[in-house]
DNA sequence: GCATGCAGCACTGCA
DNA sequence: TGCTGCATGC
């Protein structure tokens, strides 16, 4: 077999990590270095050779993207199909494991994921039961805890709370939880993957199995991986098979999830015959950019070491603009966009990112301003909409009469009688007895509890929930959802409603339609006899709708500098460069929470291919009120001459904030010798910059944003302000 | 039981 | 800014 066009275009470390001899391996591999490629290249070197079977090969990725690219990508490469290879994320591989052996994982059959968001909610009604207060078990706090826990692989039994109230208190409601999911055969995503760890703790034959199959596991973004990941590879690898790990310390992003950035240190001592290689030759950015982002990098402590060297040209300076308010950097960065699409460049090449989804608003509508196409990833995604998951929520009581989540979600919806009264004996039933909420509704019922009203409203919906299951067997996927929208009365519930989103959300509701009658199953690689619709339900869960509609489009691409993870665009934009917002405020103090910020620039970086832009504003509109930060240190760490400071071009032409607090103003207006965004001394408040003004002659007053002491409003005939 | 309006609050990132 | 809970009146 020739397998030339597997070697031929790489590197010497890059041909080297492809066609090493068996054994384990650990990939340093920088960012731009080529890491897919070789990983790709690797699974198709070892096909290709005759050491591998698609079968024996699984390839683990942390998301949906990498994994669907790197399907498609190794499909290209080899000959052989390459159906029966698993490629997929921890999640979806987890998930699939539980499906096979629900029986041995201790689940029902039509077990059902929980988002975070059906998380919050159960949290919510476990604490409501458990009659505690939300202000002294804040939701968000316990889900969290509940998270960490399972992440490190910890059951409540194995927690020992004697010691402190708190965490005592805490352990409880995590049992409570825990009995509350496996009531309802719901399983969230922290579960998925210690079940699949214990799925196999307890079950030797079937390791083994998986042990004997998968000869050879490879590993893509190996430094997210946390305690309970790591623990299934080690417990899946045996001497008989090998590790292909593919990391990069200084791109680890997400401690915050439990990924454990040492994992890639603990490997090559539980793997003693370990070889260790490294990528560091970049093809992706220019000199200047990677100098740029391997000084700032090198802040950090204990890294791995790793320097990025092209041999590419050096580029031009990393481009510096300070804003005066957020409105301006959005105009700023539209202003550029604009520049750039008019040399030819495409709009899809150009990307926008951001630290937090609440900052895409300002340049969306900067955007729409200038009517320059855009496509926003992540925030609100397709199947985490209300409407859609109603609709869903429909689906999953078809396949599962036990999920408390979407019976909470849809018990009422369209209103059809079941008020809060009811539903409290519902719950109230339903814990005391140790059922779900459908079973405790039908015992209230049989035993005449609730009054003939609400019986009969509830009686009404069962009926509905299984006359829709018994349709479903006749019909196709798409179908069975438009059955649902119709017999439910959902598409008629919000074509009544008159809010200005009803319309958007009939669309969407038609958009799920489409979706389902899309959806193909063999796209999931289900070797399994699963049917569509669980299949279906399972995507919405994992995938949560990214990649729906307009994919094709030429469009500038906004994502938070999280989900550009993996991507590359010539023009990056990196928004909104200030303490407090990038370095976040949560973990400013924290010097292991400051690194991963500092990785987090040091990915946005290192996605520019030909010419990064940082900006920041010295003023923000944040959750409704405005607050005042000095730029990020990020950008001070970077050497002097690799940025251009772009100064302010123009004053922006009106502001869109309070109109009756900030008067239009024309660019060439001067307040008492003082424009808009200038730098001024106050003797005794020191600099700052000009951010506002008000009223005229003797009674103006300016706002101006000290550097020390932040923002002030003073009389300009009193402030005696000096220009700088 | 239900629709509506308002006050209070929270709010990083993701599968 | 936007969601949630609560009070209100029907």
């Amino acid at each position: 077999m020739d397998i030339s066009h597997l070697l031929d275009d790489l590197n010497e470390v890059q041909r080297e990590a492809v066609a090493a001899a068996p054994g384990n391996m650990l990939i340093i591999a920088g960012a731009g270095s080529g890491k897919t490629r070789v990983l790709t290249r690797r699974i198709a070197y070892l096909i290709e050779t005759g050491q591998a079977s698609p079968l024996s090969v699984l390839a683990v990725t942390f998301t949906n993207k990498a994994a669907h690219e790197m399907r498609g990508r190794i499909e290209k490469l080899i000959s052989a199909p390459t159906r029966g290879m698993w490629v997929s994320t921890f999640h979806s591989l987890a998930h699939r494991l539980l499906r096979t052996h629900w029986r041995e994982a201790g689940l029902p059959q039509g077990f059902q994921i929980l988002d975070s968001q059906d998380q919050y909610r159960t949290v919510r009604n476990v604490l409501k039961a458990m009659d505690l207060d939300e202000t002294r078990w804040p939701p968000r706090q316990v889900q969290w805890f509940i998270n960490s826990k399972k992440d490190e692989g910890h059951r409540p039994k194995h927690l020992d709370g004697s010691s402190d109230a708190y965490q005592e208190r805490m352990i409880r409601i995590y049992q409570a939880y825990e009995e509350a999911c496996q009531r309802g055969g719901l399983v969230d995503f922290a579960e998925l993957l210690l079940r699949a760890y214990e799925l196999w703790l307890g079950n030797e034959q079937l390791l083994a199995h998986y042990q004997h199959r998968f000869h050879h596991i490879l590993v893509d973004e190996f430094q997210d991986t946390n305690a309970v990941q790591y623990a299934w590879l080690r417990l899946l690898s045996t001497s008989d098979n090998t590790m292909f790990v593919v990391g990069d310390d200084d791109q680890s992003i997400y401690g915050w999830r439990g990924a454990r950035i040492e994992n890639i240190q603990r490997f090559t001592s539980d793997y003693s015959s370990c070889k260790t290689l490294r990528l560091e030759q970049n093809y992706r950015s220019t000199g200047t950019i990677l100098t740029a982002a391997n000084t700032l990098i090198a802040n950090n402590d204990g890294r791995l070491g790793k320097n990025l060297w092209t041999s590419g040209e050096e580029g031009e300076p990393v481009l510096a603009y300070n804003a005066f308010n957020d409105l301006d950097e959005a105009r700023y960065i539209v202003e550029e966009c604009r520049r750039w699409q008019d040399k030819g460049c495409r709009r899809q090449d150009i990307a926008l990112l951001y630290r937090s989804n609440a900052q895409s608003r300002v340049l969306e509508e900067a955007l729409i301003a200038e009517r320059i196409p855009y496509r926003v990833y992540g925030g609100l995604r397709f199947f985490e909409r209300a409407e859609v998951k109603n609709a869903m929520a429909y689906l999953r009581l078809m396949i599962n009469r036990d999920d408390d989540a979407s019976f909470e979600r849809v018990v009422n919806l369209p209103t059809r009688g079941i008020g809060a009264r009811s539903l409290l004996l519902v719950r109230d039933c339903a814990s005391e007895n140790n059922l779900s909420l459908w079973a405790a509704a039908h015992k209230l019922i049989d035993n005449k509890i609730l009054k003939a009203r609400a019986a009969n409203a509830i009686m009404t919906f069962f009926t509905l929930v299984d006359s829709l299951a018994d349709a479903a067997m006749s019909l196709e996927l798409h179908e069975q959802v438009e059955h649902v929208l119709a017999q439910a009365a959902l598409m008629d519930h919000y074509r009544r409603e008159k809010s200005e989103k009803a319309q958007m959300r009939v669309e969407n509701l038609e958009e799920l339609v489409t979706a389902a009658r899309q959806f193909n199953v063999a796209a999931l690689e289900y070797d399994d006899d699963m049917d569509p619709l669980s299949a279906f339900l399972a995507h919405a869960a994992l995938e949560a709708g990214e990649g729906q509609a307009d994919e094709w489009e030429d469009c500038v691409q906004l994502m938070t500098l999280h989900s550009a993870k993996g991507l590359e665009f010539p023009v990056v934009f990196m928004c909104g460069l200030e303490e407090g917002l990038f370095p976040h405020q949560l973990s400013i103090d924290e010097p292991g929470r400051l690194e991963e910020e500092r990785r987090l620039c040091y990915v946005g970086m290192t996605r520019a291919m030909r010419q990064l832009y940082m900006t920041s504003a010295e003023s923000r509109r944040l959750h409704g009120n405005e607050t005042y930060n000095q730029r990020s240190r990020f950008i001070d760490e970077i050497p002097e001459d690799l940025v251009n400071e772009v100064r302010m071009t123009r004053q922006v032409k009106q502001t869109a904030y309070a109109s009756d607090l900030i008067p239009a103003f024309d660019s060439d207006h001067v307040i008492g010798g003082l424009k808009l965004g200038q730098r001024v001394m106050h003797n005794s408040f020191g600099e700052g910059i000009v951010l506002n003004y008000e009223g005229q002659g003797s009674h103006a007053r300016v706002q101006v944003n000290f550097d020390q002491l932040g923002s002030k409003w003073l009389v300009l005939a009193y402030a005696n302000l000096q220009s700088l």
